[in-house]
DNA sequence: TCCAAAAACGCAACTAATTTGCGTTTTAAT
DNA sequence: ATTAAAACGCAAATTAGTTGCGTTTTTGGA
């Protein structure tokens, strides 16, 4: 269950309880960051970021506070087309501190980049081959979004 | 002339004949740099091959060839964890000037970022989903790779 | 073989993305 | 209130990739 949807659920969440839940310090940008992930259904690069924020944050800050987000498990990397950074929410009750566990898809679209987990397709496991030891299968699926598809 | 040489030369020769079948001209660099992918079962990252020729070619110079290569349909991106650009052969038959078409996985391995492709594992076909226009899937395997698993 | 056009190349400068160092401010815990 | 840890901002550095342009090599035809 990802934290959009459990606050969906109950009516206020404390943003302030999951960053202190996860060890993280309750700053004002924080808290506004991680409301932009819960209130998101698209994965977010920096610069999505950035311009939400406008000049009120330093990319810097930005750059870090990603970083521990990711640690601690309430973000993980999304695939982005150009390489650069992209995260989304985890799921809630899958990862923490020293374990991400994604057992979803994502969706890349080819003409507008967009960029979001797809919760109900599970990636198929793959069983070890030869010498190798398989951890995890992810599935990436490309193609025109909703929006794209409509107009195009 | 000695029979290694005749080996060599033929070798040469066949690559000759598919950069001048993909349209792209058999330069000294273009063809060592053919066999080099076609030698190579781990995708290259750009830094893998200017480290591979030195200072003999400008960094420039492998950009581009890699952005012609990957054009005419020689070579096909390869997911990266640093989100660095890395490269692996296509398939000769499947993948020509204007359409690439990658029916096979990705192995990224957790320890030492080695990329390879998995051509076994065909990835499942998605139906379309909502709105949305899926037009391609592909399958990522992270974990240990053969070398890793077995000094780990 | 000779020639012109196209493709490939090298160099320098440039842009974009991300990281590092460090001193200051804010937050957390007592 | 005190103090340590975490977060922040700014400047500078690093890394990765791109662009412009003049030169060289390759190609394909005369
Ligand atoms: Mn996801
Ligand atoms: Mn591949
Ligand atoms: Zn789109
Ligand atoms: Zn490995």
């Amino acid at each position: 269950m990802r934290f959009w949807m459990l606050n969906n659920m109950r009516e206020k969440i404390q943003y302030e309880v999951i960053l202190t839940s996860k060890g993280l310090s309750k700053t004002k940008f924080r808290i506004d960051l991680l409301r932009l992930f819960c209130n998101s259904k698209k994965s977010l690069l920096v610069d999505d970021i950035i311009v939400f924020f406008g000049n009120m944050i330093n990319k810097v800050t930005v750059y870090r506070a990603l970083e521990d987000f990711e640690n601690k498990g309430l973000i993980h990397k999304v695939p982005d087309k150009k390489n650069r950074k992209r995260f989304s929410l985890c799921d809630f009750d899958e990862c923490s501190q020293n374990s991400h566990i994604h057992n979803h898809s994502h969706f890349i679209c080819d003409i507008c980049n967009t960029t979001f987990c797809i919760d109900d397709i599970i990636p198929p496991t793959i069983s070890n081959i030869k010498g190798y030891h398989i951890k995890q299968s992810s599935l990436i699926l490309e193609g025109y979004c909703e929006e794209c598809n409509s107009t195009n």
